[in-house]
DNA sequence: TGCTTGACTGAAAACGATTTATGAAACTGT
DNA sequence: ACAGTTTCATAAATCGTTTTCAGTCAAGCA
């Protein structure tokens, strides 16, 4: 049925050692024989088995993608960077989403180590009890992008400041006059990133004596609807919060916390500031363009890819270079932040 | 170094023909044996190769999926439809992007034929010239989503209606009163798409009797940037057209319209109407909330699956039920237009 | 007792590539 | 003409599974 290397090999009047030579060291066959090798494959239409391939040469030039979801409008950016960079190197990407499951973690490695990848670039929600022996068996370079190890086994991170970018997002506020800033965070079972946002809050509050409590803060998990709740119930008390000001952890967040200010009779930025946390694309299109904090979600995809690859290539070198990467983050300023005075 | 079968088979004191069935038919092997092989795999922490099981099967379970493009907001409903249908049959799915580029398109079939895919979904732009050769010589069942095959080998095809999709879309408009209505389209290089769209528009056109010409309408390609250029060359001959509405080939480009028109000092929809096509989760949060096509992404991306799921079990039936399948649109109706008079 | 049957298990041959020895020519320089 | 290199090509083992075929063993039956 299917055209193999003895097809090809019997075509060519060659044996399938030549033919594999040609596809793998050209330069170590004759021309002659070379051009008459790929005529015949031309002819049959031979594609070679990358499964054959892979199981002959212990190595598939792929890399595991664990994701927590796909409907996330980052994903697309952050995709995009990895994709690419992956390509960049010769690589391709295999996914498995979790979909926020975090008991599909122990899935996702499996399938991924059934698949022969020869490394994980893990984006998902941690398990701590699980993720050390997990780790210790696994055998093939892990490195991890938006989020962080909370594990013994440090390993390689990319991402932003999560608190820093937090912190500066309120300071930016607070900068320009407000001081009553409510906080719509984000809380996910074994998440890490919406507790470090909530702490670059606190730190601000603390740091700029923000008359501020935890009535301040709703939580929700990162999407719009939620944004949208959790506004509408920091609305619930805003005659005692008298918020001037809202901090999202996400854009998706701070574009439904608008459409409730808006639905409440509320103008942004007029009534009240937004500011929303990872600048997607859509942000600078809506009405009010929205004042957010930047995440260079294609390059912390590209540069895990990266250092992936390096480790790929250098197994020994693991447990060089570990821990978290910064990236930077950028305030980019639109119009839902009004300065206050 | 990989824990193999031969393994495990050891550490259970069996042969690994054993140890094989234990995994793919367990019912065939005495309860006390099975007990032991699954204790030796757990201890040995052992993972069966898929690589090696998909050279021996000839079979690896896997859809191969060939997208236009990431970044687009659409794909992320589109893909979850397609995983998760995948999953619901025990398939994984395998991605190419073309990254609208017509000649990778040739790459994708092979990049998927060397992978060995068990069937393809394609969704990317089609090359007519290459396509029908291709598809002879392809070997496996191939069905399309989101678009249609203009190739002499007709094939399955999940999609709305495109020409009466935008037709309902203009007709809704003029059921409220516009008859000055601007097309915002799209024109890719080998994309059927756009073109039945504005197909539809002109059939409305002139089944409605508008006073519209070409002059009336603008291309771009599906992206936001680009339906603000082509609104922005609209607004330039506003003081000619008089457009009461615009009607756009996607969400995106609608966004990139209501931005521009808000540049301009133009207010949605009490100057201008917009219509978008889509109905992107966004949508429903922005201001003005967009009245739109909705297009049923998640199921055409399930049945796709579920059509190619069935060829690959059959491959006889390869034959029957060809041509192109419409789901429904439907028009959900929100803030950007209004009912003149 | 001897024979049939059924339930389990094992040996070995694929699957389609890569790669290591090994060997045959063809080319050197004397 | 000959040994010593190079250059090019092949045979055969290997990667980790599946699966066919054959075989063992115990139970059931006459």
């Amino acid at each position: 049925m299917r055209v193999t290397i003895r097809d090809v090999a019997r075509q060519a009047g060659v044996s399938p050692a030549t033919v594999s030579r040609v596809l793998n060291r050209p330069e170590l066959v004759d021309e002659q024989t070379r051009e008459r090798v790929r005529q015949a494959m031309a002819e049959l239409d031979f594609h070679p088995s990358a499964i054959a391939r892979g199981l002959s040469v212990r190595r598939t030039d792929t890399i595991g993608l664990i994701v927590p979801g796909i409907t996330d409008l980052f994903f697309n950016e952050l995709y995009a960077g990895i994709e690419q960079a992956a390509a960049r190197h010769g690589r391709k990407v295999l996914m498995y989403n979790t979909e926020n499951n975090a008991h599909r973690v122990l899935d996702a490695f499996s399938f991924l180590k059934q698949h022969e990848v020869d490394g994980i670039l893990y984006t998902s929600a941690l398990v701590d009890e699980d993720f050390d022996p997990l780790l210790s068996r696994i055998g093939i370079p892990v490195v991890l992008a938006l989020t962080e190890s909370t594990a013994k086994t440090p390993l390689p991170a990319f991402k932003v400041d999560e608190r820093r970018a937090v912190f500066d997002a309120i300071a930016y506020l607070v900068a320009r006059g407000h001081r009553r800033i409510g906080f719509l965070g984000a809380r996910l079972p074994n998440e890490i990133t919406g507790q470090q946002r909530y702490e670059g809050y606190l730190q601000a509050v603390r740091y700029f004596g923000l008359e501020t409590g935890d009535t301040f803060v709703e939580y929700g998990n990162y999407r719009m609807e939620s944004g949208y709740q959790a506004m509408r119930r920091l609305l619930e008390r805003q005659s005692e919060l008298r918020l001037t000001a809202v901090a999202a952890v996400s854009d998706e967040m701070a574009m439904g916390a608008i459409r409730c200010l808006a639905d409440h009779g509320l103008r942004v930025p007029d009534d009240i500031s937004v500011m929303g946390f990872d600048d997607l694309r859509v942000t600078a299109m809506i009405t009010p363009r929205l004042t957010t904090v930047a995440q260079p979600f294609r390059e912390i995809g590209a540069r895990a890819v990266e250092r992936l690859v390096e480790l790929m290539e250098q197994p020994e070198m693991a447990s060089a270079q570990q821990g978290v990467y910064y990236l930077p983050h950028q305030i980019v300023e639109r119009e839902s932040v009004r300065a206050l005075l």
